[in-house]
RNA sequence: GCGAAGGUGGCGGAAUCCGGCAGACGCGCUGGCCUUAGGAGCCAGUGCCGAUGAGGCGUGCGGGUUCGAAUCCCGCCCUUCGCACCA
């Protein structure tokens, strides 16, 4: 028989206008009962849609057919991220306006949404670039404005030499641009910024009541980054004070020079005229430096001397005062104690700088090390020291003969050693020891090293006894030039103080407490709490963004714009420059609001990412020309209950679209304080990308064989990445769906993988999608036909086993399908038992016997639950089966838990681990143990497997399998 | 270095929450059918070793708990991602 083959192209075009005509996708925005609203993070319309894109929208797009098949009334809008830069760049190249790009590229997004059959309410439509989105923008800039957290201030700040613009830390990925990836450098500008810090606590507080990605949350911790110290007072001889911040207030005795950073603006008022040119041209040369040289792990620390002291606040001793590059000034005080002994910087500036390190905490495992040098002991030490259980090894030493290497555990131990070696010394001689304990034993005396006055009067000492020690600087020097010492001269673990005046012996776990508590009480410090989160610098040099609505007048100053001359329009131009707005001389000149003077406008344009932060509240009222958005539609419909993006914005976006929702409920206008209640990352696609090095990006279908650049020949650099336009990697959903149609595009890349992972598309698994599609067409034409006369609702009372097989599997499938769209929307295994159970039903059909009432039945709720992800073919299929309704208006199939119970179970039977014999039998008799032990010790595979064996125990677990352990 | 996630066939991945037949589903591969032809379609097979047998071995490695471990516990190794001189 000829059956109508699968010809998607000649089906999938009438049910796009048909689902946008009936307005199934419309949210009934006044029913608030069982809403939903799911949000897709709107895209930045650049140019054209690709495989990867779909992967976010086409998820979406299956996700809100469920819940409208579910009963929920959804709210489902779209819109767009429309300013940017490269809307900018495109019109300097090509010599378009930004807009008209722009809106090309959103008049394709909508064509190619279509096309995939990915519907929204199109009703609700925003572009943040359009004057009624904007005006709405610049009002929440002056209301921050009025709250004191927009704020204009001077300062070094990131700049991109490629896009020419600032950026703001979020926006700075490992030292580079985050958009173009050239290096960072700094610059001192005067912009403007939101205190997002004033929030930073809870934000990171808040992140607890979401469900969002663990690692997510995660990372917004980690980039809030909150510290709990204390800030301490250290006066100086020349006047000023230095406040610093530190994590670990129990080292305070261990400060042995304070570090500011460069930039700190103590810095002139502190260097003492000697220094001041050194000083000047290391200030000089790490402003030079960009973020990426200045931050580089590896880098040797560098440093200038100010040439004055401080005043250590507990010991009252002189100390250096320092300035170095790796002191930021943006974090904490912009100012240290220097802390060698315990914090791994401080040390290796300390080595480098000759300064001198003060253990102050003891070491919690109790190992200490010395080396006996040669002739410093009499003969038998070795004897003595292994009577004791010392463990000691003989070795050369600075290549001058024999010595030892002692390694001492535990306090006894070292006392022991101490007591031994006093006895054997040699006179002329010293022994020391270090890591537990940092003693130096001499013939006349035993010194400790615990100040840096001890450490000038123990280097003096062993400089006399060993003159090479002469170039020495610091006694940790000379001990660090011993290898054997490497290991236990320096951790930065908690532990008992020690060498620390009235606080020494203060236990590790109480050290922080009394220490911040010593501070206080004698005004010297505070405890206080410190944020890597910096504020939010949103100043953009450039023309396409929302202008800033302040002015400056030379009488009143900064004034903002009253809230009635909003929006202030970006001016109406066919040619734009690089510097934004800067360029537009009629732009600038207004009058003051104050005092009606001339006064300009400032030039600046916002961050785009200021433009996103509160779209998600506009979808409610995206026409309301009085307020940014309705509070009363907004308070029932939000926080958006799944929000489904990318990673790549887990900080930027979504901490910036917290901080706003956070501010605005802050201003009564929103009764909830967290946007996403739910979010949902979704993995990037990748596919193969070819560079060549004359011709650059290749796309792939152009390549040769061999890797072989078509233009030149070369061989090709092969690196499977995300796809994008600018490495040409990118796969076209155009023809994918000329090729395939929509729905087999939509079926691979909801079946590919679990949508979280990253994964690489692969056109061979696009044509497993388009085979079993056809399979699936087919086996629908099949029951069409065969079912034509059966219009009775199915009989499970009737069924003979296999029918009862085939109901139960179907109802197994709902579940799991269901299951995954309401859980963890791991769809790839709906959509594989959504296969399976079709394999299931063709076997079913071919019989000839088969329940015509079943058959249609298994069909037409196959249709149901497969229709979220191929909507075309099902509802294709739905109206040909004689369905009244559409699709979109018919319930969701409920599973029946009785069904999902077969009349017979097959239990396999395990002999010791293995399975030996499996039993098909019925329900009744494997649900009870009794039976089904007996039934099992009966079956002829087991009884040869026990010949010879005596059986020792038997589990039997009802309906799932039984145990037999036989020796 | 810190933090997180993860190691399962030739490949993408199921089963992991809650221990109970490992490898669902798809790709690829092998054989067959159909076709003038196939990079189309259909059918069958496909973890590895073994001979198509009996059998044995198998979820990164080592140990443990258990009648039973991919799954739970302890210790390693490796990979990926994020952060990284943050005091």
């Amino acid at each position: 028989m000829n059956r109508e083959p699968y010809h998607p192209q000649a089906i999938e075009e009438k049910w796009r206008d048909f689902w946008r005509e009936r307005g199934f996708f419309k949210a009934k925005i006044h029913d608030a009962r069982r809403k939903f609203y799911y949000l897709n993070m709107f895209p930045y319309p650049s140019g054209k849609l690709h495989a990867g894109h779909g992967r976010n929208y086409i998820l979406g797009d299956a996700i809100v057919r469920f819940l409208l098949m579910r009963g929920w009334n959804v709210l489902n809008p779209m819109g767009w991220d429309a300013f940017g830069l490269p809307a900018e760049n495109a019109a300097l190249e090509q010599g378009i306006h930004p807009r008209d790009w722009t809106w090309t590229n959103i008049r394709e997004f909508k064509r190619q949404f279509r096309a995939w059959g990915v519907e929204y309410d199109w009703d609700r439509e925003i572009a943040t670039c359009e004057p009624d989105y904007y005006k709405w923008t610049q009002w929440i800039f002056l209301k921050l404005y009025e709250k004191g957290l927009a704020y204009r201030a001077k300062g070094k700040v990131n700049w991109c030499p490629h896009c020419e613009v600032v950026l703001a830390n979020e926006q700075v990925i490992g030292g580079r641009c985050w958009r173009c990836h050239s290096p960072v450098e700094k610059r001192e500008l005067e912009q403007w910024y939101f205190r997002i810090t004033a929030y930073a606590e809870r934000l990171l507080r808040d992140l607890e009541k979401l469900d969002w990605p663990e690692h997510v949350k995660k990372m917004q911790e980690n980039w809030i980054g909150r510290s709990e110290g204390a800030e301490i007072v250290f006066p100086t001889e020349k006047g000023p004070e230095i406040r610093v911040f530190t994590t670990r207030p129990d080292t305070l005795w261990g400060a042995t020079f304070l570090v500011l950073a460069p930039e700190h603006p103590l810095v002139p008022e502190l260097t003492a005229p000697e220094q001041r040119a050194a000083v000047e041209a290391y200030r000089a040369a790490t402003d030079r430096l960009t973020e990426m040289e200045r931050t580089a792990a590896e880098k040797e620390k560098t440093g200038v001397f100010l040439g004055t002291y401080a005043l250590h606040p507990a010991t009252g001793e002189r100390i250096p005062i320092w300035i170095a590059d790796y002191v930021l000034m943006g974090y904490g005080t912009g100012a240290i104690m220097g802390v060698p002994a315990h914090d791994e910087r401080d040390f290796q500036f300390a080595l480098r700088f000759g300064l001198p390190v003060i253990p102050v905490i003891d070491r919690p495992d109790g190992l200490a090390k010395s080396v006996v040098r040669p002739g410093a002991v009499r003969p038998g030490f070795l004897e003595a020291l292994r009577a004791e259980g010392i463990e000691a090894r003989p070795g050369p030493v600075d290549g001058e003969g024999q010595g030892l290497y002692v390694t001492l555990r535990g306090d006894a131990q070292i006392d022991r050693y101490l007591e031994l070696a006093r006895e054997y010394l040699q006179p002329g001689h010293w022994c020391e020891v270090v890591g537990r304990r940092w003693a130096f034993l001499f013939e006349d005396a035993l010194l400790f090293l615990d100040s840096p006055a001890s450490d000038r009067r123990i280097l003096a000492r062993c400089q006399k006894l060993k003159p090479t020690l002469g170039e020495k600087r610091t006694v940790m020097e000379m001990l660090y030039a011993q290898e054997f010492y490497r290991d236990v001269l320096f951790h930065a673990a908690y532990g008992t103080m020690i060498h620390s005046g009235p606080l020494s012996g203060t236990p590790g776990e109480e050290a922080f407490r009394r220490v911040t508590a010593w501070l206080e009480e004698r005004g010297l410090g505070k405890f206080a709490v410190t944020y890597k989160l910096r504020d939010w610098l949103i100043s953009r040099q450039r023309y396409w963004g929302a202008p800033i609505p302040m002015i400056h007048c030379p009488r009143c100053g900064i004034v903002p714009v009253p809230e009635k001359d909003l929006p202030v329009l970006l001016p109406a131009v066919d040619r734009i420059g690089k510097l934004g707005l800067a360029d537009i001389p009629e732009f600038i000149p207004t009058v003051c609001p104050r005092c009606a003077g001339p006064a300009r406008r400032d030039t600046d344009t916002m961050d785009t990412f200021v433009d996103s932060s509160w779209y998600f509240l506009r979808f409610l009222s995206p026409k309301d020309d009085a307020r940014p958005f309705d509070p009363e539609l907004v308070n029932r419909w939000l926080p958006v209950d799944l929000y489904v993006g990318g990673v790549e914005h887990a900080i930027l976006h979504l901490l910036y679209a917290r901080f706003i929702t956070k501010f605005l409920h802050d201003l009564g206008l929103l009764a909830f304080d967290e946007p996403f209640k739910r979010l949902f990352t979704q993995g990037m696609v990748t596919y193969p990308a070819y560079w060549c090095p004359t011709h650059h990006w290749i796309p792939p279908k152009e390549v040769q064989a061999g890797n072989r650049c078509p233009k030149c020949g070369a061989e090709l650099v092969v690196s499977v990445v995300a796809m994008s336009k600018s490495k040409k990697n990118v796969v076209s959903p155009d023809e994918l769906i000329a090729q395939y149609g929509a729905d087999t595009e939509r079926l691979y890349t909801l079946f590919m993988g679990p949508p979280e992972k990253e994964i690489e598309w692969s056109e061979e698994g696009v044509r497993g999608a388009w085979r079993f599609l056809n399979r699936f067409w087919n086996l629908a034409l099949l029951i069409l036909e065969r079912t034509r006369e059966a219009r009775e609702e199915v009989d499970p009372a009737a069924f003979g086993p296999r029918e009862q097989a085939v109901w139960a599997k179907l109802h197994a499938t709902i579940k799991k399908v269901t299951e995954e769209f309401e859980g963890r929307l791991a769809l790839n295994t709906a959509v594989a038992a959504i296969m399976e159970f079709t394999h299931a039903l063709s076997e079913y059909a071919e019989d000839p016997q088969a329940d015509p009432r079943l058959l249609r039945r298994a069909l037409r709720d196959l249709l149901l639950i497969l229709s979220p992800f191929t909507p075309f073919i099902c509802e294709e299929l739905w109206h040909r089966l004689g369905e009244g309704r559409a699709i979109l208006e018919t319930p969701w199939p409920a599973y029946d838990p009785q069904a999902l119970e077969e009349a017979e179970v097959e239990i396999p039977v395990q002999i010791n681990g293995k399975v030996r014999a499996r039993l098909r039998l019925p329900r009744a008799q494997a649900a009870d143990p009794k039976a089904l032990e007996a039934l099992a010790l009966a079956a002829p595979e087991v009884q040869s497997r026990l010949q010879g064996l005596r059986v020792e125990k038997v589990i039997a677990v009802p309906e799932k399998l039984v145990s037999i352990v036989a020796r």
